[in-house]
DNA sequence: CCTCTTTGTGGGAACGGTCCCACATCACAT
DNA sequence: ATGTGATGTGGGACCGTTCCCACAAAGAGG
């Protein structure tokens, strides 16, 4: 007695002397029980210590309220990642509001063997994280599965998904750094396959020139010679000085966007840094920024007072450091809300739901650039 | 036909011209199916894309294959924390391997609603993360699953528990600064209702007694005077001038465990500080010396070269900073990779296992100390 | 007093698998 | 020919719910 792991409904009807009928009425609350009989059933209950068993209810309702996540990576563990644990946990917590649990899974090799396994716990819903090959997406849509997806890169119409605004999010970056006098950029530039990577970028690189283009004389660094074609700069790190602009970038593209790699593009890149005299550097994640901005500091460069440097992704590290970091704000909590939300509805089959939510990005001003930023930092991080 | 969300196994034998249960076998590869048999199965699952259910499968296996994973926190999302998410990292590639799959829950209010949902989801087995209240423990003592707690406070000897050694971590840590010649220690600790703040606080505090005790001579700072009982230290923050030791050791005990609450403790009593010319800085989590050393920076002190500080936790973002920060590691690979294992033992219903692993932690020696440490950092952090 | 609702309860099929057991078939030894 | 054993397949109970429907009892209206 004291052995066994649970009763099931019609043990605990039997207890109570009903139905098992009966029981299930009382229990699930649907349909009618006279006071005495659903109490004589709920005291049999809190005998027994009844748990409804959810997979038989599953079964037979065909619908298991869960949803499942799963976060495609390549190598590098992701729920402890700055940005989707954040994401993660926002969905945890909304999942919970509105009834749902969670499956989570990681994938490896972005493969199809989590989502099978998705599909065979039959979840109600699908919630993809970060980039996904097209052979994912192709797969997902075979079944007749509602699935959502957030951040990630495939432009399918198709399909519902959630990001950041990067693009604009770039923008107000070069804004933002124009604003306080720079004109000299150095950036550090995630895998351009990367959606979020490649969108900051060109955002940052299309306003630069824009604002360029409106006031041209403002500058000592002008190197008036180009044609006026729309292509603002090189790709690859050479100087911009065949462009009728009056900023100097540089664009350095790093492999992976860890803070390794920031490091390991600002080591080598070192002294051709030094020597451009680059007032502001822009790195198209918190991480990469603050990889590089590590290495200036242990080279002696004082930022923001040489260096300005400014990151993306406003993770609670870049706060933290010292000096803290300027930074574009991702909407962490939003899209992991409304992934849910969204996923609730399309999971009660409504078809009306908006294809494409961009989440509007600010700029977080702190202490690596100059300019009147303050030292906040949005804290977490316990024990 | 292609509104249909899945197949039963019915449907499938049915297409295969075969029984259902020669289906079963040949699905789940049990028993014997002769060879033309099953190439029709076969063929007939792969064109109506057939799932096995894993409900149905649970239900009548009375066994769900899955694990339950609960986070109890406070108030701060969870996941994303840096060492829980390791943690939770490890679990989900532990649980792959095993043929797991994880359910996750984060429960705010630390109570037993998100243990019920388990209950009732019929997992096979719990991990408990994190501190837990009793009430907690009482509750699922109640119910024969299987569980385990990680990192938690309770020391019930009938639970299962894996913790880090935060005593001998502690220890070693007193070592490694007291070997770097300081003498004069602020220890900023964290709640001491926490196992391992209270832990890794005492086994500092004890190794630094028993240090002095050996060598009382080799020290500038000695204030002779006490008459020797081996209470070390005031526990909040006067000075150990009573003591017939020669470090001087203040504890500023705060109030939770957060990057802000380290910054909030040395911001007020960065007077006390400075006054008390301590040489070194020890916290019992990353988080709080970071906060801490932030605020140090900020003034202008100097890290190393003034003042050596040290965390607890090996977090990435330690190694990240600048000065990186010297910790202690705690094996959170090992953890999240054992709590998977040990679990899978206890649900095969295997006894034997032990009640309680100790997880080794050593210090990593980086910059933020005076001597030889150097500056790398184990890189995590991408997009 | 008999029908006709109304009301509370129970019986039982169904969900989609697994697995035990029965059974048909066939080879082979008797 | 007949029994015997192996071999491959199918029938059907069962897991723990939900929910439809049948049904008994009771109350209302003629």
């Amino acid at each position: 007695m004291d052995t066994k792991l649970s009763y099931s409904l019609r043990e605990l009807a039997q207890l109570a002397g009903v139905s098992k009928s009966t029981a299930s009425r009382v229990i699930s609350g649907n349909g009618y029980a006279s006071p005495d009989v659903r109490e004589r059933v709920l005291k049999a209950a809190e005998e027994l210590r009844y748990k409804p068993n959810a997979v038989a209810r599953a079964m037979v309702a065909k619908r298991t309220y869960n949803i499942g996540v799963i976060v495609f990576r390549d190598k590098l563990p992701i729920v402890s990642h700055t940005l989707y644990g954040k994401i993660v946990d926002e969905i945890l917590m909304a999942a919970e509001d509105l009834g749902y649990s969670i499956f989570l899974k990681t994938d490896r090799e972005m493969s199809l063997r989590s989502m099978d396994y998705m599909l065979e716990q039959r979840v109600d819903g699908l919630i993809l994280i970060s980039r996904l090959r097209k052979n994912v997406i192709d797969y997902v849509k075979k079944f007749n599965i509602p699935y959502i997806m957030v951040n990630g890169s495939a432009e399918d119409p198709d399909v519902v998904h959630l990001v950041s605004n990067d693009e604009a999010g770039g923008e107000r970056a070069a804004e933002h750094l124009y604003d306080q006098g720079h004109r000299r950029f150095f950036i550090v530039a995630g895998p351009v396959e990367h959606r979020s990577h490649s969108l900051r970028l060109s955002g940052f690189l299309n306003k630069l020139g824009s604002l360029d283009d409106g006031k041209r004389m403002i500058t000592e660094e002008d190197k008036q010679s180009g044609q006026g074609s729309d292509g603002i700069v090189d790709e690859t790190s050479t100087k911009a000085e065949d462009a009728s602009r009056i900023s100097i970038v540089t664009v350095a593209e790093s492999p992976d966007s860890s803070f390794d790699s920031g490091v390991r593009l600002m080591e080598e890149r070192y002294e051709e840094f030094r020597s451009g005299s680059y007032t502001a550097l822009f790195a198209t994640n918190d991480m990469l920024a603050l990889g590089a901005m590590k290495v200036l500091l242990e080279n002696g460069v004082h930022v923001p007072e040489d260096v300005s440097v400014m990151g993306y992704d406003n993770t609670d590290l870049g706060g933290m450091y010292h000096p803290a970091l300027t930074t574009v704000s991702v909407d962490a909590a939003g899209l992991g809300r409304d992934a849910v939300a969204i996923l609730d509805r399309m999971i009660g089959g409504e078809e009306n739901v908006p294809r494409l939510i961009e989440y509007e990005s600010e700029v977080i001003a702190r202490r690596s650039t100059r300019g009147e930023g303050n030292g906040t930092c949005s804290g977490i991080g316990n024990t």
